[in-house]
DNA sequence: AATTCCAGAGAACAGTTGTTAACTGCATGG
DNA sequence: CCATGCAGTTAACAACTGTTCTCTGGAATT
C-alpha cells in the first residue's frame, strides 16, 4: 500500500471527499432515499455527471457513508469497553464519551440513526453488518470481565447487542438536544447513565 | 358527534383513507422525504389535485399516519401493562404480542420504525409525542407494580422510556425477520425475551 | 325545486430529475 | 517528448415533480 499518491489520484480523492461531506450536510434535513444526485454535484460544484466517476448512485454513496460514519465510531467504542474501573465509573465514561462523540461527529451519527431504519436496502444491510461487528467486539470485551463466569455465548451475544442499541438511542437523544441549553443536556446523561446502570445490574444478577 | 355521516363526507373519508393506505404501502421500499405527492394520487387513481383536498403535503399525511400507526399500537400497550402473572410469564406474553402486532401490522411498525429518526421534523415530532405518551403509561402502570415501591418518579420514566425503546427494537428485529423460517423468527423471540429478563432483573435490584 | 357547496378532474406551468454521449485538458507512464 | 488514460465538462433527452387556475357533476341545504 503506497500511502504516496499521484496528483491525479489525490485530486479524484479529494472530490469523493467533498461529495460525502456535501452529501452528509444535504441529509440533515432529509433521508438518503430523497437525496438527489444533482443535488450533491451542485452542493460541491462540480458537474452532475463527475458523480459517477466515484459512485453509481446515491445509495452506492450511502454505503460508502456508512463505513466512515461508523468507522469514526469504531475506535470509541474499543476505548470503551477496554475502560477499567468499577462498574459505574466505566458507565459515566461511556456516556461521557458518547457524548463527546455526538457534539463532534453529529452528522455522522444522525446519519446511522437515520439510515439504519431507512429506506435504502443496501445501506440498511451495510449498517447492519457493520452493528453486528460492534456486538462481537462487545462480546469479546465481555468474555474477559470476571462478572461474565458462567455465561454462554448466546447469553453474552444478547447482552452485548442490548449494550450496541443502547449506545445508538443514548446518541440519538444526545443529537435531539445538541442546541438545547446544557440543563437539558446534562438531564439527557442522567438518564441514559441510569438506564446503563440498570442494565448493569441486571447483569450482575443475570445467573442467580 | 354523529356518526352517521353523509354520502358526501363518507366517500371523502373513503379517498382520504385510499391515500393513506397507498402511501404506507409505497413507504415499505422508501422514506416519507422522497414519497411524491403524483405518486401516491397515483396509486389511487385520483388526479394528482385531490391530494389537496385532505393533506397540505406528503409531511401532512404522514403525521396523519404517525396517528394511525400509533393508534394500533396503543390498544395492545395497555394490555401488555395490565397483563398479571409472575414476571417471566408476563415478558413472554409481551414478547409474543409484539409479535403478532408485527405480524398483523408490518407496515405501521416500519413506518414507526423508519421516521422516528427519518429526514421530516413534524413527523420526527408527531412521533416522540406519541412515544412520550406511551412512556407515562408504562410508568403509570408500573406504579402500581409491588416492585417500584421507593422509586422516585424520575427512575420510573427512566425505566418506562427503556421500556418503550425495547418494545420498538424488538418490534424492529421482528419486521426484519418477517420472511424468515420460523426458526430464525423464534431466535429473535428469544433473545427479545432474554433482554427484556435482564432489564426486569435490574429494576428488582435497583434498589440495593 | 332551486341554490349552494365542494370533492375531484383537467390542463398547463416552470423546474427538477437520472442518464447518455461526445468532448477537453492535464497528469501519467513509456 | 509523445501517446495514453481518465477526472471532469458540456449539451441534450424524456420523464417526472409540486402547484395554480378553471371547470364539472352531484350531494347538501333551503
Amino acid at each position: 500500500m503506497s500511502h504516496t499518491l499521484g496528483l491525479r489520484q489525490a485530486q479524484k480523492q479529494k472530490t469523493r471527499q467533498a461529495l460525502l461531506d456535501a452529501a452528509l450536510g444535504l441529509l440533515e434535513e432529509q433521508s438518503l432515499s430523497s437525496l438527489g444526485l444533482r443535488e450533491v454535484t451542485r452542493a460541491v460544484g462540480v458537474a452532475p455527471t463527475a458523480f459517477y466517476r466515484h459512485f453509481r448512485s446515491t445509495a452506492d454513496l450511502g454505503v460508502a457513508l456508512v463505513e466512515e460514519a461508523l468507522g469514526s465510531l469504531h475506535p470509541m467504542i474499543r476505548t470503551i469497553v477496554s475502560s477499567s474501573g468499577d462498574s459505574d465509573q466505566r458507565i459515566e465514561r461511556a456516556v461521557g464519551l458518547i457524548a463527546q462523540h455526538v457534539a463532534t461527529h453529529p452528522a455522522h451519527v444522525r446519519f446511522i440513526a437515520r439510515e439504519r431504519h431507512g429506506g435504502v436496502q443496501s445501506v440498511r444491510e451495510a449498517i447492519q453488518d457493520q452493528l453486528a461487528r460492534f456486538a462481537e467486539e462487545v462480546k469479546a470485551a465481555l468474555v474477559k470481565d470476571p462478572v461474565s463466569a458462567g455465561w454462554n455465548d448466546d447469553d453474552l451475544l444478547m447482552l452485548a447487542d442490548l449494550y450496541v442499541d443502547q449506545m445508538l438511542m443514548t446518541a440519538s437523544l444526545f443529537l435531539d438536544v445538541l442546541e438545547a441549553p446544557e440543563e437539558e443536556r446534562r438531564r439527557v446523561a442522567h438518564v441514559a447513565t441510569r438506564q446503563m446502570r440498570l442494565i448493569s445490574i441486571g447483569r450482575e444478577h443475570w445467573l442467580d
